[in-house]
RNA sequence: GCCGAAGUGGCGGAACUGGUAGACGCGCUGGACUCAAAAUCCAGUUUGGCUCAAACCGAGUGGGGGUUCGACUCCCCCCUUCGGCACCA
């Protein structure tokens, strides 16, 4: 009988699905086990080859825990919100839920048809209000909290209330203070605008990235990938949503140091927040009351600040510009508010245009001039710099190109270039109170760093390059954001009880005509009256981005048809935190960034009891097209899971997907590969099964040869080591070299056999099924217990063992294992070939290595 | 430019803590079975020399140098590919 994958594995997932062989139950006394996949946006073309790598390779782990005896979470669902479907109600009218859900159904059909163990009774999909319900709590959680920086925490937003009642502004650090009486004295409208500043999440007026043709601003990481779809967008400054992520930069960095994580994903995310230790150093401006700010990470350098730059957008231009400078600097600063970050970026020259406005620098007293241009970015650090040509490639620059003056503050050696940016030794560096002459850079930074201090106009600071998460999106096809916007021009947060806000539905999808969301046009929806106060309201339009759903589908996963909380405490305990989380590399700084944020704000909450959500993390590489280029339909090389499983079976598909090389590894698909590991399948098939469909006769009850049994305890232990290693690769090569000898035997051992069926489970369930239900075996395969191996049977007796003459492989020699050195050097010195090279010659050296080698070193 | 990862047969890839490079699979070559083909099975397959063959000898893990009895593995320099960042003061 032939091998039938197609009725096979129909079977089998019918018998799973209806037996629910993968439901996991909270309580149970096995050690829990949580491996995660990134849950899909479902989009309308369906599953491509790249998602099941990835889930394949989870479930084989998941497959081999569960024989190991763990209890393992493995689940599954759908990232549901996001542009694609909104923009095809726009030309189709037919509403997102619609098509969200027929793809949700073709995913799921997709993903049952190879063979994965999700637990369906967890099934997630972040567009449900049941879902979405939480999101929006968590919203308001951090909406409702600041950031205590003497905690170093986050907290309820009474505690910074009882703050303010109790000691004013005393405890915090802002520029100006007050007391708890002048609190107790504000208005509802004060004390309601100042708490708002201090919120985790909070409405920021800012520039963003607007984006005409799709109607809604982008978070700075996404603009990349909208212009390379040709989309043009601009900078221009917009009332947003805004999360306080920077408040946990450092946090997020020491906390990365536990991870085990890609070295390079670890990576992305360090730089992505940039930290950067220098100093604040105030700058007075000549004949003004301003005082400009700049952050620089050189304040040893200060006593060669020659002139200073301020970002075009800089707040105190206006102040500090002459009259006679006035026009020039407006059309300065409209030449570059048009260009974007990235083509500032990609100017080949500097730019930038005298305010007539002068500053002292502080350690000189000397009179620099001001100066606005666009390398100087408003979006980090203080958007001023003081500049310092002699140690900075770019003021360098700059200065030549205005004939700016240029000092020599520090001493790099003979050797040292024309801008000299590295540590040194300081001179011409001091005047009546301190002097930088003589010490080392860092020496240096910590000398001026106090007297900065001492004087009151500066100290020693971190600064960090991630900014705030712009969290709002003007679509509609995003969680509502549950915040009204009473007539007294105060916000008000949605009870938590009134959760969830649904989206109305809309007679017709499109843009609202203005720079507000869709929902704009939803009237009876956005007018509300507040029952507390009677006061009429307006609901916020704008809705929440893609992330906030992935940041917490974890959670919503351990308990996923609560309605009393996002997640039980104890299910929390029992499953947290993930054991692995398999994913692609795409996501390395954004979705993995978000979630962490959010997890550590719902940790402080108290909310979740680890710091880090995933433990440990993995990246599925890229499968490419056939001719090793990137899968694309215009390239025609898109390979179909759908088409591949039809011809040679789910099995053979998960197999090769795994057997193509290294989990992380970019690799090319290869259709003659399908159809290698799919004879290797049929050969496991007409190993234990005749032309008609019984069990083969060769396979009986005997006792195997040393070797065979050896060579059976190397694949238990190699199969198992290699799974746990996620080297699903080498793992089964040795179930192929098993094969390959159990083939040349005529008589073969039952016991082994069916074991075998036991370690190929995870990699072809559908066929071990099958052959196990062949084998007389009622039960699935799921829960037997892993083969155990016996590392003493796992030994070789005899090892050959290798003569070299100077390193090089003269001879070799089969003996006994563990054969003394002593017997080693003699088979050695007596063989034919070494003889050759040592007879007349001197032996200078002999290294024996037992098991392994004898090389014996000779003179000349 | 900076940061990170990686370079092994015709191809995908193996190789434990420095100890037999090329496991396993694909492809290819030859053979068996067949009227024939497919499927299957057997043998061979890094490369060069000598050879009917074996034995033997040489070269070989991107390139160059080094450490070592011995290097795909460790160190230095360079090249290439991929990924990320991009005036971050």
């Amino acid at each position: 009988m032939k091998y039938d994958f197609l009725t096979i594995e129909r079977k089998w997932q019918e018998y799973w699905d209806s037996k629910k062989t993968f439901r996991v139950p909270d309580a149970e006394t096995k050690q829990k086990f949580y491996v995660l996949d990134m849950f899909p946006y479902p989009s309308g073309a369906g599953l491509h080859v790249g998602h099941p790598e990835g889930y394949t390779a989870t479930d084989i782990l998941c497959r081999y825990r569960r024989m190991k005896g763990f209890a393992v979470l493995h689940p599954m669902g759908w990232d549901a919100f996001g542009l694609p479907a909104e923009r095809y109600a726009m030309q189709t009218n037919i509403h997102p839920s619609v098509t969200t859900g027929r793809n949700v159904d073709t995913f799921r059909r997709q993903i049952k048809m190879l063979g994965l163990s999700y637990d369906w009774e967890r099934e997630v999909n972040t567009t449900d209000p049941k879902y979405y319900k939480w999101t929006q709590w968590i919203f308001l959680k951090i909406y409702n909290s600041w950031f205590d920086p003497k905690e170093h925490k986050a907290r309820p937003i009474e505690t910074l209330e009882h703050e303010l009642a109790a000691h004013g502004t005393k405890n915090l650090e802002i520029e100006k203070h007050f007391t708890s009486d002048d609190w107790k004295n504000k208005s509802k409208k004060e004390k309601h605008d100042f708490i708002a500043q201090f919120r985790l999440a909070f409405v920021a007026e800012i520039p963003v990235n607007w984006c005409e043709a799709l109607g809604t601003v982008l978070a700075n990481e996404e603009v990349a990938e909208w212009t390379e779809k040709g989309y043009t967008v601009e900078r221009r400054p917009m009332r947003q949503w805004m999360m306080r992520i920077t408040a946990y930069s450092d946090r997020l960095l020491e906390d990365a140091k536990e991870l085990d994580w890609p070295v390079s994903t670890l990576e992305q995310q360090r730089n992505w927040i940039g930290r950067s230790e220098g100093a604040d150093v105030e700058f007075q401006v000549k004949g003004k009351a301003e005082k400009i700010r700049v952050f620089t990470t050189r304040p040893d350098t200060l006593f060669g600040a020659t002139y200073m730059v301020l970002a075009p957008e800089h707040s105190l231009v206006d102040a500090i510009a002459t009259p006679d400078r006035v026009q020039e600097i407006q059309k300065y600063r409209k030449e570059t508010a048009i260009k974007s970050d990235l083509e500032r970026g990609t100017e080949k020259e500097k730019t930038g245009v005298f305010t007539g406005g002068y500053a002292m620098n502080p350690t000189t007293g000397k009179e620099i001039p001001i100066w606005i241009a666009d390398y100087v970015m408003m979006g980090y650090g203080t958007g001023a710099i003081m500049a310092v040509p002699g140690h900075d490639d770019r003021d360098m620059e700059f200065a030549k190109k205005y004939n700016l003056p240029i000092i020599k503050v520090v001493d790099g050696g003979s050797n040292a270039p024309e801008c000299f940016v590295e540590d040194g030794i300081g001179i011409n560096s001091s005047n009546n109170e301190v002097s930088l002459n003589g010490l080392p850079t860092p020496e240096a930074k910590k000398t001026i760093a106090a007297w900065l201090a001492k004087k009151g106009i500066g100290k020693a600071t971190v600064q960090y390059k991630l900014r705030d998460w712009l969290f709002s999106r003007q679509r509609y096809w995003g969680e509502p954001i549950p915040i009204i916007y009473l007539e007294d021009g105060t916000m008000k947060a949605m009870d938590e009880k009134e959760l969830p806000l649904e989206l109305p539905s809309l007679e017709k999808f499109q843009p609202s005509g203005t720079t507000e969301s869709p929902l704009a046009l939803a009237t009876n929806w956005i007018n509300v009256v507040d029952k507390e106060t009677g006061l009429k309201g307006r609901r916020e339009t704008n809705t929440m981005p893609q992330w906030a759903g992935s940041c917490w589908y974890y959670l919503r996963f351990i308990d996923p048809k609560n309605d009393s909380a996002f997640c039980d405490a104890t299910k929390e305990k029992r499953w947290m935190p993930i054991d692995l989380y398999v994913g692609g590399s795409e996501h390395a700084v954004l979705h993995l960034m978000y979630s962490r944020f959010w997890h550590k704000v719902l940790y402080d909450l108290g909310y979740v009891s680890t710091k880090e959500p995933f433990v440990k993390l993995r990246h599925q590489g890229i499968i490419l097209g056939e001719d090793s280029r990137k899968m694309s339909k215009s390239r025609g090389n898109v390979v179909n899971p759908d088409d591949v499983v039809k011809e040679y079976g789910a099995d053979s598909m998960r197999l090769f997907e795994m057997f193509m090389g290294p989990l992380e590894e970019m690799k090319p698909w290869n259709t003659r590969g399908v159809e290698g590991v799919f004879r290797f399948l049929n050969r496991v098939w007409r190993l234990f099964l005749n032309e008609e469909g019984t069990l083969d006769t060769s396979i009986q009850d005997v006792t195997p040869t040393i070797e065979y049994e050896r060579l059976y305890h190397q694949t238990v232990k190699k199969v198992g080591d290699d799974i746990d290693g996620l080297r699903f690769n080498t793992a089964i090569s040795q179930m192929m070299i098993f094969v390959n000898e159990t083939m040349k035997l005529e008589v073969r051992p039952r016991k082994l056999l069916e074991n075998f069926v036991l370690l190929l489970s995870p990699f072809a369930p559908h066929l071990a099924e099958e052959l196990w239900e062949k084998l007389g075996h009622p039960k699935s395969t799921a829960y037997e217990p892993w083969p155990v191996y016996d590392e003493a049977k796992c030994a070789e007796s005899r090892v050959e063992v290798v003569l070299q003459i100077n390193g090089k492989i003269r001879s070799k020699v089969t003996v006994a294992k563990n054969t003394s050195d002593v017997e080693l050097e003699r088979l050695a010195l007596d063989d034919a070939n070494i003889k050759r090279y040592t007879d007349g010659k001197r032996i200078i050296k002999r290294i024996i290595i037992q098991n392994k080698l004898v090389n014996i070193v000779i003179a000349g």
